[in-house]
DNA sequence: ACCTGAACACCGTTCAAGT
DNA sequence: ACCTGAACACCGTTCAAGT
């Protein structure tokens, strides 16, 4: 059960990401909560870089299996939907440095665990987002590209939230996940049989 | 005529850090390509942050004006705001470092410069999306929402692209713009008197 | 008013040893 | 196999002068 050194220094630099941002995660910073010298994180990884890029990785794949146990609790596809969304946009607010280290741009080969690790997370949300569409819950067309809208509406909520071009007190509570929630409402509305009150 | 010592700091920031990223603009080498010593940007700007962020206020009162010439320009409200929302994505993912910058994190107080610009930019999209749904084009609602739900859109599709969580080879060019396209057709569908085809 | 040059603390990274 | 300590180059920032 003991921790491994390689887990220790993950969590330094988890906890110094979260108190600030990459340039907070100093690696003399991560040696030292971990209780070692200054340059004991070279024994693991290759540079800082590629130590952020396990991070990521490890982040990615706590992601990934919440998502699962959260799709699989959820009996009605367009409520998983819904809170899958939700949770994508409240983590990126809670976590903005991991969220942004994540999607930030890496001048190392991205490393093919974190590229694994988004597919799949990616692949459960289009299999649901499919599942509504059969319900005739969404409009029909490719899944795989109304989950790309879906996502990049949730993204991009998320992250004009953290720079403050959103107002969460203005009318209507027009925050990240209010955007989400007005988007399926207009695609829920757009459907035959179905029409806005 | 003479570019101010100032402008020149500008440029130079701008020019290193199209190159790489915030990390990449030292201020040593913004002295040098400006012909100065090493810290002459500290007669200009309080620190490198403050440095960065004129750079962005700038580049967004750029952006303001474009904007406000590309409306002035379309005739048809529906294509200012498409053309828009297109040039926004287009713009993020040609200069994405500029792009992360004007919506990254400020550890000093946002300049009211940058603030403003944004604002203004905001006020103008929100004008030609009242303009929109007043002529049917868009459902009903508060403006000012459904132009956070399609800036969202927009910013999350681009920085998705820039992520490489978005394949622009892939079935159906699910681009930037093509989801940005793809909402557009999901409210325009979701009108009165309109049908899906 | 604007600029230079020396100096300081800090950081990523490397290297020679140590066990 | 894993770790330490010295060392190097680089960076943001400060300060004492220079014109």
């Amino acid at each position: 059960m003991a921790k491994s050194t390689r887990d220790a220094l993950l969590d330094a630099a988890e906890q110094l990401l979260d108190a600030g941002d990459t340039d907070a995660v100093t690696l003399r910073e991560v040696g030292r909560l971990a209780g070692l010298s200054h340059n004991a994180p070279y024994k693991h990884f290759a540079s800082k870089e590629v130590l952020l890029a396990a991070v990521a990785a490890r982040e990615l794949r706590r992601r990934r299996d919440e998502l699962a146990a959260a799709l699989e609790r959820d009996e009605q596809p367009e409520e998983a939907l819904r809170g899958a969304l939700a949770r994508y946009a409240e983590w990126a607010i809670a976590f903005p440095a991991r969220f942004k280290l994540i999607y930030g741009r890496w001048t190392i080969a991205v490393p093919s665990e974190l590229a694994d690790a988004a597919h799949a997370a990616s692949q459960q949300l289009i299999a649901t987002v499919a599942a509504v569409q059969e319900r005739g819950g969404l409009p029909a067309g490719d899944p795989e590209r109304l989950t790309a809208l879906l996502r990049a509406t949730a993204h991009g909520a998320a992250d004009l939230t953290l720079a403050g071009h959103l107002s969460p007190d203005g009318k209507g509570r027009a925050d990240a996940t209010g955007l989400v929630n007005d988007l399926l409402s207009h695609l829920a509305a757009n459907q035959p049989g179905r029409q806005q009150p």
